[in-house]
DNA sequence: GCCGTTTTCGGCCCGACTGTTTTCAGTCG
C-alpha cells in the first residue's frame, strides 16, 4: 500500500520537476502544499484511495487532480504524470536543488548554459574553471557552489534533520548568550523546534533588543560557528560545526509578538493568517498586523493594529489563540478553539522507569527520591522482564523479591507512592513474558515490544491487540518500537489499536525520549480522536532521562492531549483507582490468551 | 493546481539578504 510519505514524495518530485521546467509558480506551490498535507495526515491515504477515494478531497490542499494521482499511485503503483516529467529532465537535475542556495532557476541555468545535469558534473565544471565563462557566474557564486557541493558530500544524500532533543539544548545555549547581550529585552526559539516537531532542519532564534548590533555581535561570536551564511542588520544565519544551521532575527520589542508568529510558522499557518488579514483589509508581516486603508499609497506608513504579543494578533484576526504545536497539524480549521492542551506542570506521576535491578542506573530509593523532588505523587518501578536478557530482565524469583524491596523503600522514604510494576515484553506472538498470576501481583503493568520489530503490519497489529486487550495490562509502552533516524519499528493499524485501547481502558504511551517519541505525533492524534487514554512517560534509566519529559509533552500537545486525557496528570487517588478498577472490570470480561503457534 | 462569509473564475504571503545586476532576480524561511 502506498504510504502517506510516498504520496508526499510523488507530489514533492512533481513540484521539483515542474519548477525546473518553468511551470506556473502557483501550480508548483499547490503540489508542495499537497506534499506537506500528505505528510501531516493521520489517516492512511492509500487505504482511503482504495476504500473511499472521495474522502481524499477532505485533505487540505488535495483537489481533483492530486486525489486522482493518489488513487493512481495506490492502484497502478506509479503516477504517469511524474513519469512523463521525468522523461523530459535528466535524472540528476533534481539532486542539484538540494544544494544550499541553488533553486530551480539556477538549476535551469546550469543545465542550459553549462550542460550541468548532476552534482558530479557541477563539481567538474567548478574545478575545471568552465563555469567562469558562463553568464551570471561570478567568483562569489562559484565559491558558494563549491561550498554547497562540499556540504552535500559531507552530509550524504538527503536533507539532514536533527532530533528535537539534540537541537533544543543548542538553541538554549545560544539564547543564554543572547539574553546576556547588551540591550536584549526578550529572546526565544521559534520555528519547528517551538512547534515541537520530532526533528528540525534548522534552528530559528528571535531576539528583541534596544541594541541590535550587540545582539548580532554576540550571536556571531558564538564559539560553535563554522560558517557565517548571512549577516544583515536584522537577520543572520550561521552553520555550526555540528552542521546545524541557526538563523537569528533581531526585532524591536514592540514587534516581538508579530515576529514570533512569523518565525514560528508553519508555512501553511502563516499563509492562512496573512490571507485572513487581507480578507479583513489588513496586512500581516513580522513587524505587525497593519490596517490597509482603501486608498493608501504604496509607501505610506500603515496604521498598526497589533504586534506586541501573539495573543493580540490572533485576537485582532478574530481567531482563538493557537498553541505553536498546533500550527501545522490543524486538521483544516484554525477558527475552532483548540483544546486546553496538557502542560509540563500537569505531570504528577512517572509510570515507566528502571532501576539497577535491570538496566537502570539508579536504585529504587534514588529513583523515588528524584520523582519526589520533582513534585510527583507517584512513581512506578517497571524493570524489564526476563526475555530482555540483554537488559538484565528479572526472573520471576527476582521480580518477587523486587516487589518487596519496592514496598520497603516506599515505607522508608514516605511522601510518594511507589508502585511495584514491570515493563513486560510483548513477545512476537502477543503473549506476555510473565504468567498472569505473576502480573496480578504487580500494581502496574507496562507491556512493550522490544524484539521482532520488523514483523508485518498484520502481525504487529495482532500482537499489540493481544497486549491492549490483556486485562492485567495498564499501559502499552513505546508501541511501535521505532527509533527516530534509527529504525522504522512496527507499522500496526493504529486506528484499530486505538479503538481497542479505548474499549479496554488501556493507556497508550508516549515515550518521551527524543530518540523514541513513540507514539509519534500523528499516532497521538489518532489516539486522542479515538478517545484513548494517554500515558506520558520518560522511561527513566538515569537521572537525566527525566528531563526528556518536555519532548513527550510537545508530542502530546501536537496530538491534542489534554490533562484529563493523560493518566500521568491525574490525582494520586484517581490514578490508583484506575489501576485497580481496570482489572476488576476487565477480569469479568472474557480474555482469550493467544494460542501458541 | 486549489479554493470560495466577495468569488466556480481569478486570485494565490511577505520580506531580508546576496550577488551581479546598474535596478533586480533568485533563494530562503
Amino acid at each position: 500500500m502506498a504510504t502517506n510519505q510516498e504520496c508526499a514524495n510523488v507530489f514533492s518530485q512533481i513540484a521539483d520537476l515542474l519548477e525546473i521546467t518553468g511551470a506556473n509558480a502557483f501550480k508548483v506551490n499547490a503540489y508542495r502544499k499537497a506534499a506537506r498535507s500528505c505528510e501531516n495526515e493521520s489517516r492512511e491515504l492509500g487505504k482511503l484511495a482504495r476504500e473511499s477515494p472521495a474522502e481524499l478531497r477532505t485533505v487540505e490542499g488535495i483537489g481533483e487532480s492530486t486525489a486522482a494521482k493518489i488513487v493512481e499511485l495506490e492502484t497502478v503503483g506509479k503516477v504517469s504524470e511524474l513519469e512523463a516529467l521525468r522523461s523530459k529532465v535528466p535524472p540528476g537535475l533534481t539532486e542539484l536543488l538540494t544544494l544550499q542556495g541553488v533553486g530551480p532557476k539556477s538549476v535551469k541555468h546550469l543545465w542550459d548554459s553549462a550542460k550541468v545535469t548532476n552534482i558530479d558534473e557541477l563539481r567538474a565544471a567548478i574545478e575545471s574553471g568552465a563555469l567562469l565563462t558562463v553568464d551570471r557566474m561570478g567568483e562569489r557564486t562559484i565559491a558558494n557552489l563549491r561550498d554547497a557541493v562540499a556540504a552535500h558530500d559531507a552530509a550524504g544524500a538527503g536533507p539532514v534533520r536533527y532530533r528535537l532533543g539534540e537541537a533544543i539544548p543548542i538553541a538554549e545555549a545560544i539564547l543564554k548568550i543572547l539574553r546576556a547581550a547588551h540591550g536584549t529585552v526578550r529572546a526565544a526559539f521559534a520555528g519547528s523546534a517551538r512547534r515541537g516537531r520530532e526533528t528540525v532542519g534548522d534552528l530559528d532564534l528571535l531576539v528583541s533588543s534596544n541594541d541590535p548590533a550587540a545582539a548580532k555581535a554576540a550571536f556571531l561570536n558564538y564559539p560553535g560557528i563554522k560558517k557565517v551564511l548571512a549577516h544583515g542588520d536584522t537577520k543572520c544565519a550561521v552553520q555550526l560545526s555540528t552542521g546545524i544551521q541557526v538563523d537569528l532575527r533581531i526585532v524591536q520589542d514592540k514587534a516581538f509578538g508579530a515576529a514570533l508568529v512569523y518565525f514560528t510558522g508553519g508555512v501553511d499557518h502563516n499563509v492562512y493568517l496573512r490571507e485572513r488579514a487581507i480578507a479583513r483589509g489588513m496586512r500581516l508581516n513580522e513587524y505587525g498586523l497593519f490596517r490597509v486603508p482603501q486608498e493608501s499609497r504604496d509607501d505610506a506608513e500603515l496604521p498598526l493594529v497589533a504586534a506586541e504579543s501573539e495573543e493580540s494578533i490572533y485576537r485582532a484576526l478574530e481567531l482563538p489563540y493557537c498553541p505553536p504545536e498546533l500550527r501545522e497539524m490543524h486538521g483544516g480549521d484554525w477558527t475552532k478553539p483548540p483544546p486546553k492542551l496538557i502542560e509540563l506542570s500537569d505531570i504528577k506521576a512517572e509510570l515507566h522507569s528502571h532501576t539497577t535491578a535491570s538496566d537502570g542506573e539508579m536504585s529504587i530509593l534514588e529513583l523515588a527520591s528524584l520523582a519526589k523532588a520533582r513534585g510527583f505523587h507517584t512513581v512506578a518501578v517497571t524493570d524489564h522482564s526476563r526475555a530482555s536478557a540483554q537488559a538484565n530482565g528479572l526472573t520471576v524469583e527476582r521480580l518477587l523479591r523486587h516487589i518487596d524491596a519496592v514496598r520497603e523503600v516506599e515505607a522508608q522514604l514516605g511522601g510518594i507512592s511507589i508502585l511495584a510494576g514491570s515493563e513486560v515484553d510483548i513477545m512476537a506472538d502477543g503473549r506476555l513474558d510473565y504468567d498472569d498470576e505473576v502480573l496480578a501481583k504487580l500494581d502496574i503493568v507496562v507491556a512493550s515490544p522490544h524484539t521482532a520489530l520488523k514483523q508485518s503490519p498484520q502481525a504487529a497489529t495482532d500482537r499489540l491487540l493481544c497486549a491492549i486487550r490483556h486485562p492485567l495490562v495498564h499501559i502499552v509502552g513505546h508501541p511501535t518500537g521505532r527509533i527516530i533516524q534509527g529504525r522504522e519499528g512496527l507499522s500496526p493499524d493504529m486506528e484499530m489499536l486505538c479503538q481497542a485501547a479505548k474499549e479496554c481502558g488501556t493507556a497508550l504511551e508516549i515515550n518521551c525520549h527524543w530518540s523514541r517519541l513513540d507514539l509519534r505525533d500523528l499516532h497521538v492524534r489518532i489516539a486522542v480522536q479515538a478517545g484513548c487514554m494517554i500515558a506520558i512517560d520518560c522511561d527513566i534509566h538515569s537521572a537525566t532521562d527525566a528531563d526528556s519529559l518536555r519532548y513527550g509533552i510537545a508530542t502530546a500537545r501536537r496530538g491534542g492531549v489534554t490533562a484529563e486525557g493523560c493518566v500521568n496528570a491525574w490525582s494520586a487517588a484517581k490514578l490508583r483507582g484506575w489501576l485497580v478498577q481496570k482489572r476488576v472490570v476487565k477480569n469479568s470480561a472474557s480474555h482469550d490468551p493467544p494460542s501458541p503457534s
